[in-house]
DNA sequence: CCAAGAAGTATACAGCTGTAGACTTGACTC
DNA sequence: GAGTCAAGTCTACAGCTGTATACTTCTTGG
């Protein structure tokens, strides 16, 4: 039994409902879930965080705001993201990634309205500052698309051609698709 | 109130089902809500299909399977789906695509591999046919990724960057990104 | 030492979920 | 026209959901 301490126990409830939206969505976690497996009670959940909901926003703004930075060189750019893309969403790689929080919570309206104003702010926000200023209007934002497709179906639907492709020849595809979105 | 016809019936759960699906996702639709609108009761869904999942499944097979192609033809093919998909995932466009099926139903692991086998039957066995023999491993798989990514980001999340982009631009983006994926 | 206020819990509610078993209603054949 | 089998419905269950109100327990400051 902890001693009391409200900030440490905002700390574990967050950690739990990071771990718990990850894993499983939005719709798929229960607040009572959450809660035992932060070693506190459903309603404290609510006391803190005002609802589920205000928790999941809680969760999506930490999440995305210590998000790595890959490389703030631009010419390494893209070669970065595809390596890193490659590597974390490999069979065994651990499964706490921002993105994966994203795409399955992303079905339920209220929720993705949270993700967009949390990737825009955070995420795309840093991929257009790395960027030269010159034209990155779209290509931030397509970036982005390649990414999450790539999870969503190397990891959510389980694709066996992305499961067993070399994983040199994936990045390498990768790199030239990232490549053309960044560049001029 | 339409007479008895076990066949119709089910056409009519089939297309009640697969409409609600596809609106909101696998998990947050009930079979009560899909038998309603098909002006049926609950029981009766399960009576013909054994159990929401086993409706699911019949949902992903048809909805694959009169899947519209695009084209036969491997060389203007990377633009048709460029075309394709930027329309498709228009604002004002319809909302009943099996990639929106995919992706709010893909959160639940049961779902997900229901949609990985109709995928690979049927969307991914299109396009691997309709490209030469040649060298198409790696390349549809990823070049579904892109589309999911991009309807991911346009349409569930809602990308104010991808709202407000000129289709010509994306289009043509997308046009390269695909050239790069399906080529050699 | 002991109050006071914070930290945390218990109970409850209204509504939903998927589905099992027993039931009724309808259409079609003889 | 009556009977029969399929088509369809009713009721029920056990368990879950988010959260509001009222309660208890602990820690700390005077």
């Amino acid at each position: 039994m902890r001693p009391r301490n409200a900030a440490a126990t905002r700390e574990a409830i967050l950690d739990s409902a990071l771990e718990a939206f990850t894993r499983a969505g939005y719709d798929a976690v229960g607040v009572r879930e959450i809660a035992e497996s932060a070693g506190v009670t459903a309603m404290l959940v609510n006391r803190y965080f005002g609802s589920k909901e205000g928790l999941f926003a809680e969760v999506v703004e930490a999440a995305m705001a210590e998000r790595t930075v890959l490389t703030d060189d631009p010419a390494t750019l893209a070669a970065d993201i595809a390596a890193a893309l490659v590597r974390r969403t490999a069979p065994d790689a651990g499964r706490l990634d921002p993105f994966l929080l994203m795409l399955r919570s992303a079905p339920n309206p209220r929720a993705a309205e949270i993700l967009r104003a949390g990737i825009e702010r955070h995420v795309e926000k840093h991929l257009i500052d790395v960027l030269p200023a010159k034209k990155h209007t779209e290509g931030p934002a397509l970036a982005l698309a390649v990414i999450a497709g790539f999870w969503v179906m190397r990891t959510l639907i389980g694709s066996t051609e992305l499961a067993r492709a070399d994983e040199a020849v994936l990045e390498a595809k990768l790199r030239k698709v990232f490549a053309v979105l960044l560049a001029e």
